[in-house]
DNA sequence: GCAAAAACTTGATCCAACGCAAGTTATTGG
DNA sequence: CCAATAACTTGCGTTGGATCAAGTTTTTGC
């Protein structure tokens, strides 16, 4: 990895987010050191491939900045977004089901900052941070609520209901106050929701002109703003 | 719990089973005497429910023998299944994702033997047996896997080949030679195919009336057998 | 600064899958 | 043993969403 670096020779702004950070939250001054000492850090620019599926586990990540998109790519070459990881979370992290390589591809969603260790240092990380392993099993008691719920949904609920939810989970978890409402902090593509929901780009286009024209979202391109979460979640939960 | 009882009364079967499943595979004896005297034991009848979504996680299981069906209920009342739990693995291992209540329903999908220990025991079997853990973390993510490529086929697959792959995918974890092909090993009816494939019951029964016809399955009332596995890969591969 | 590409829209057409209707066959229970 | 129920089938009309087609608008790169 060329462009990664040691990280602690960057300074504060890892520190800094390191601490702000779920699995290393409220860690004493030297043991976050050694922590970082041990990490390598990495700039992302928005569409960079950090691993690949099946890719060897050779590291396990934690986001501080930025967005990272979990996906797969089908034998045909269509791409299903599984997940959208936000800064202070844990990602690539197989070592916690003993898995030796990764069953999905992360690509960077918008310009990042990761810390990355090398999958050796797994258990030396939950030594030097009881908080660690915890964090590590909430990811993905979080992730495997997110994949259970998208079955659910992708078998009960139509396209429309679907975009609706899409929309409601990226401004929950990635969501920017704006003065008419709340924005998706990364850019997204209709393209990009289609592959979230497994409609296609022109049914999206459709659903969200239709809800721009009923004052329900405001969209541009690759930029979304949901104006009214209350009549989104009506829509979704529609009989 | 009126129906457990202590799981060492019971005696050799028991003991005999958990020695042959994979959390507990080639332990010692004292350490497996202590093991079960943990534990109660249970049996089910088809269709009885173990535990419900949101239900507080008072104990984690293993399935020694039987199925287990781990389902979803919506707020509509539709029913979707998620996954099929076979004999010799761990399930409602809330504990595993740091998680207090169970995220999903378990219902008996046969006659069943259970083993339980009460949550509380997590970190004391855990202990005793050093396999366990790992056996816990290969579970979650074997299961995140499956929920993963049925996001991924509903996302992108027709109803006929996640019909296809659903077939194959229950006679591969509990399938069961006969002289015309491999059998599922538990009672299935079109209605469960349809909860499990997001298809209604009609388009369940279409296609496999369909499929009888042409040979690659044979259907009776709550039984299927797969004759020809190859064209049902077939099917749910094609472009 | 202009061409090419990417993002998005909108209309028209088509079909896979749903929902309805009306059956048959097998199982269960009083 | 017979009625009630559960499981399954099949035809037919309808429709949600995909596909095809043809655009406009915005951004990117030489």
């Amino acid at each position: 990895m060329a462009k990664t670096k040691n990280a602690q020779a960057n300074g504060g702004l890892e520190k800094a987010l390191l601490s702000a950070s779920v699995p290393f939250a409220g860690i004493e001054g030297p043991v976050r050191g050694e922590i970082l000492r041990l990490a390598s850090h990495r700039r992302l620019k928005a569409g960079d491939t950090l691993f690949r599926q099946a890719d060897d586990a050779r590291a396990f990540f934690l986001l501080l900045d930025g967005f990272v998109r979990l996906l797969r790519t089908t034998r045909q070459g269509e791409q299903v977004v599984l997940h959208h990881v936000t800064a202070g979370n844990l990602f690539g992290i197989a070592k916690a089901t003993e898995s030796k390589s990764y069953s999905v591809t992360a690509r960077a969603a918008s310009d990042c900052l990761v810390l990355s260790w090398t999958s050796d240092l797994w258990d030396r990380i939950a030594e030097l941070n009881p908080a660690f392993g915890a964090a590590a099993r909430r990811t993905l008691g979080a992730r495997m609520q997110e994949m259970t719920s998208k079955v659910v949904e992708m078998a009960t609920r139509s396209v429309e209901q679907r975009i609706a939810l899409a929309l409601l989970r990226l401004t929950d978890k990635a969501g920017v106050a704006t003065d008419v409402g709340t924005e998706v902090a990364f850019p997204i593509t209709r393209q990009d929701i289609s592959e979230l929901t497994g409609a296609n780009t022109h049914s999206v286009s459709r659903v969200m002109s239709a809800w721009q024209r009923s004052g329900i979202i405001q969209s541009h391109r690759r930029k979304v703003i949901v104006a009214r979460p209350d009549l989104l979640a009506d829509i979704s939960m529609a009989a």
